[in-house]
DNA sequence: GCCTCCTGTGTAATCGATTGCAGTGAAGAT
DNA sequence: ATCTTCACTGCAATCGATTACACAGGAGGC
């Protein structure tokens, strides 16, 4: 149990400490012979390098921190998994929390990553808001990028879509199929991707003449639940809008699920779309139509900003990117396509 | 960008080191006139302990390693969050690792985290046979707990739910509703969840007497897209089953997705039953019927084995425990409870 | 033959927090 | 008045790996 430490090899093989090191290490020059036998100590004593002393030593850990709202939603998972994937061709790992949805949950995880010298920092913040002074507090200490949603009031980069242009295509596809007015369910307005989505929305359907009803602009939570419920309500009123949008999947498989259960018929008699493409989306009945994140293009580019960031010393900090990558509309059967309005 | 170490603060308070760790870490007398000092002069410079240097000094990290087959699976995601949960009353934090069901990288994951000085580790291994000898080496080297999966040939603790009485649970009720043959989906028999509960499936269906065809016993991966080719093959072979047991939830997913696709009535024909209870099991079409696993006392448990573990001084290794908890059935509507049998 | 340079190795400082040991001074005991 | 006792506080060692610096010895140049 007690850890093989390169005293011990040193000892082993005869040599010092410092010989051990630039072997196992790698850099400075060893003869040949040495070399070898401090290979064989260390094998057949079974070290393994003590990461924390090495960091301590290097202040650096290879490792990168992330912090997601929330793990069970599968978006972000897959988020995960591809920044995962980036990092190991790096040679780094991957510390993740959860902040479930709480800033101050949040702020503690930020903290606790950077006391634990990891190398940078992912986060997609949990709150438009609220988790801006945690973050930007974190950035002040070492390299962070933010991924897909953003808080504002802070100095720092970003990774993500573009949410208008996802909305222009949604909105011009519903329209394509007929819809001439439609109702959005998002989350409350507390984080950027609703926000702008939302914002794209209203945009686009005002340019399109589509009509809005207020009362069937619905934000409660990123949830299945939520999607039930919200599309009950928009059932309960009587006039059924042309489209339900809805800010991500989890939202439209409940809505779907609950027109189901209302009777309602999607799409003839309304259309709904989601946003993510999640797996379980294409799952849905009907199966979703939806906006793709290009999740290995923004796990690439956020791990490449903070390699960035970490060579130029973060302390010149310079003016920070924004990088809006193009999502793409995938057209499933929840939607119209090219179908003549309706009469 | 550089840190403030507790030296600047001592500085600063006018005291040494030691007693600032002291007032700090809250062990040893100090009186309250310097209390305050200290307290006010690392508020000030915006003092953190640097955890690394706490840890290499304690050799204890107050983080707990977990490694998991599949982050995209949404039960191993909901087992993660309990276990986060658990742990954040110690005072705890999880570092998350995904061995995408590949030995190879699993053994990477572990080592790596035993490196990192996790304090003990939970694993639940991709394969029944291949993650033996990396698991093992890694309880050798410090506290580590099952969960779930388990692997044979080693001398760990393990919890996890008796799948073998889950099967009874799920087998009586299908044949309550009539079922007289069965098939059975689920991965290939490289991990002892599909292990377990296969044989549980096999012994039940035996004593109650339900036929089972060895072609309609089919193998694949824990995915929706295996459940779907699966349900495929087997409409296509002409004779229905009166159920499909899936091993999990997923697959089970995939089957009555298939099932609507081709046309085949789920519970009508073919009642369908999943495992795990993950959210979307609820959002099948039908509702799928399931097998709950009581993730929080399994969390629960693991997390006091790992404590207990690292108390006893890993080294003194007696023999491991094996916990067992008892599984609920979750009836929804891809299940025909109490139906009278079919003529 | 003497000097320079380079390779290979060891010594010891370093990273930052913790803690055993020792020392100081004041309160209390006799 | 002298001796204990105890609350505080500082010094310095420690955790394990890395690396600046020093130094030995051999090769090569003049």
């Amino acid at each position: 149990m007690q850890r093989v430490t390169i005293a011990q090899v040193s000892e082993r093989a005869g040599v010092s400490t410092a010989t051990v090191s630039r072997v196992l290490s790698g850099r400075g020059p060893v003869s040949a012979a040495v070399e070898r036998r401090v290979r064989q100590a260390a094998e057949e004593l079974g070290y393994q390098v003590n990461t924390i002393a090495r960091a301590l030593r290097n202040s650096r850990t290879d490792t990168v921190g992330m912090v997601v709202p929330s793990i069970s939603n599968p978006f972000f998972t897959s988020l995960v998994e591809s920044v995962e994937h980036v990092l190991e061709r790096e040679g780094k790992e991957l510390f993740l929390s959860d902040a479930r949805s709480d800033p101050a949950i949040e702020a503690r995880r930020l903290a606790s990553l950077a006391a634990r010298n990891v190398d940078g920092i992912i986060v997609s913040p949990s709150h438009g808001t609220e988790s801006g002074p945690a973050v930007q507090k974190t950035a002040d200490r070492l390299p962070l990028v933010q991924l897909d949603r953003f808080v504002g009031g802070t100095n720092t980069d970003w990774v993500g879509v573009d949410d208008v242009a996802a909305m222009r295509l949604v909105m011009d596809h519903l329209h394509e199929g007929g819809a001439r007015s439609a109702a959005f369910v998002g989350s409350l307005l507390t984080n950027s991707s609703t926000e702008q989505r939302f914002a794209g929305f209203r945009r686009r359907a005002e340019e399109l003449g589509m009509s809005v009803d207020p009362d069937q602009v619905l934000l409660g939570d990123y949830s299945v639940d939520w999607g039930e419920a919200a599309a009950a309500r928009i059932v309960d009123t009587g006039h059924l809008p042309d489209a339900i949008v809805c800010a991500d999947d989890l939202i439209a498989l409940g809505v779907t699920r609950a027109c189901r259960a209302h009777g309602v018929s999607v799409p003839g008699q309304v259309q709904v779309t989601g946003y993510d493409n999640i797996e379980f989306s294409r799952l849905g009945e009907p199966a979703l139509t939806t906006v793709d994140q290009p999740r290995d293009r923004i796990a690439e580019e956020a791990v490449r900003l903070l390699a960035a960031a970490s060579r130029a010393g973060s302390a010149g900090r310079g003016p920070s990117a924004h990088i809006a990558l193009v999502p793409t509309l995938v057209v499933r059967d929840s939607t119209r396509a090219g179908a003549t309005p309706r009469p």
